[in-house]
DNA sequence: GCTAGCCTACCGATCGGCAGGTAGGCAACA
DNA sequence: TGTTGCCTACCTGCCGATCGGTAGGCTAGC
């Protein structure tokens, strides 16, 4: 039981300065990408001083090493939800299911998720290990998906599946530049890029 | 208005430094970003100091809007001579010898292209008119393709021509992320990408 | 002598980051 | 209860580096 620190833990809980910080972070390297990103834009837009940024934080790297995991963790959790409550539907639909979780995920809410699609190559040679430990866990879950997908036959043949699963994000990520709220519908274009993914003889599992 | 342009066209003619500043600032541009890439890096490939790079261009955002227009056109005058080579041959395969060109341009010789792809959204706000401009020019390109390829009944239906393209144009531009020379091949990549967007009435001869 | 093409030297702005100070709350103890 | 001391969460103020850009001088070739 942890007794002294309960006063961090409580701002944690309370979504307190970190996650402010992390909120408006994420807001400004969606807008702005990462080098047009400064750390005094950051503290300005939460209402203190720069310097104060590295309390809660080492660097301006962590904040956005922060922000972009959080984005594809945000992105991963709703494809997972998506694809458990659509566990019984056909191989297809369950593709659909996934492809508008993803974009969902990418357009609704969260600035995080377009953060983390836009700043993703820092400009940092090395990219850090968790961001791309976090971002092959989320690739696996798409290798798994069309695995799954070829197992159930209803793959266009002759398309190499991991072709096909960077073919597949590539498209859904290049959203991100000509996507407008209003004038796109998630649930078509996710129907869309299904029916091309995924042929149209339904192979019903259940 | 016409003021003193013959030394700068004379220059081009020639090959000369302009053309080689933009060679450097393409290979630094693509690599590296539009923020990361400072007009002293440049001026040090080229071999010259930073200031004599204002004899030559008026700002760092008159080198950048250069190469990415060159990037464009040189992507554009692909496709069309590929277009034109393929001339009598199905509208799919005309499809398929496009993207391959696209392809090709984007990750052969010529840095200018990757470099046009990553830099595209500078940090501006106002992107140039003329970069705008080029750009569209090129989508123009897609459009009538996409709309030659749905004239001849070859595309997979209950897809917006509009979405197709962009989705293509994602799935396509996605590759400077993941594409390495040797691992992949353009040819099969394109094969497999015409596949997606096109019937699959045609069975593929392996 | 003119000028194209390059140079040195500098500018103000801005970057990420660090040193060190301080207000105020909480806890322990006399 | 009053005092002392620690800790959190912020602050002011500064640093060296680097940015794009400018001013003005030098030199070689026509």
């Amino acid at each position: 039981m942890t007794v002294v620190t309960g006063r961090a833990e409580r701002a944690e809980l309370e979504g307190g300065a970190r996650r402010l910080i992390l909120d408006h972070a994420a807001r400004l390297l969606r807008s702005n990408g990462y080098h047009q990103t400064s750390l005094r834009e950051i503290a300005e837009a939460v209402g203190i001083r720069k310097a104060s940024l590295y309390y809660h934080f080492r660097s301006k790297e962590e904040i956005v090493e922060a922000v972009v995991n959080d984005g594809v963790r945000l992105v991963h959790d709703a494809v997972l939800a998506a694809l458990g409550a659509a566990g019984k539907a056909t191989a297809r639909e369950r593709l659909k299911a996934a492809i508008a979780a993803h974009l969902a995920a990418l357009h609704g809410h969260s600035d995080y998720t377009c953060a983390s699609i836009k700043v993703f190559s820092f400009g940092e040679n090395p990219t850090p290990e968790s961001v791309r430990s976090i971002r092959r866990a989320y690739d696996d879950l798409w290798r798994a998906l069309i695995d799954e997908l070829a197992s159930a036959g209803v793959l266009t043949p002759g398309i190499a599946p991991e072709h096909l699963r960077l073919f597949l994000l590539g498209a859904m990520n290049g959203s991100v530049d000509w996507y407008r709220e209003g004038r796109f519908d998630i649930a078509q274009l996710a129907g869309e890029l299904a029916t091309l993914v995924a042929t149209k003889d339904m192979i019903r599992t259940s």
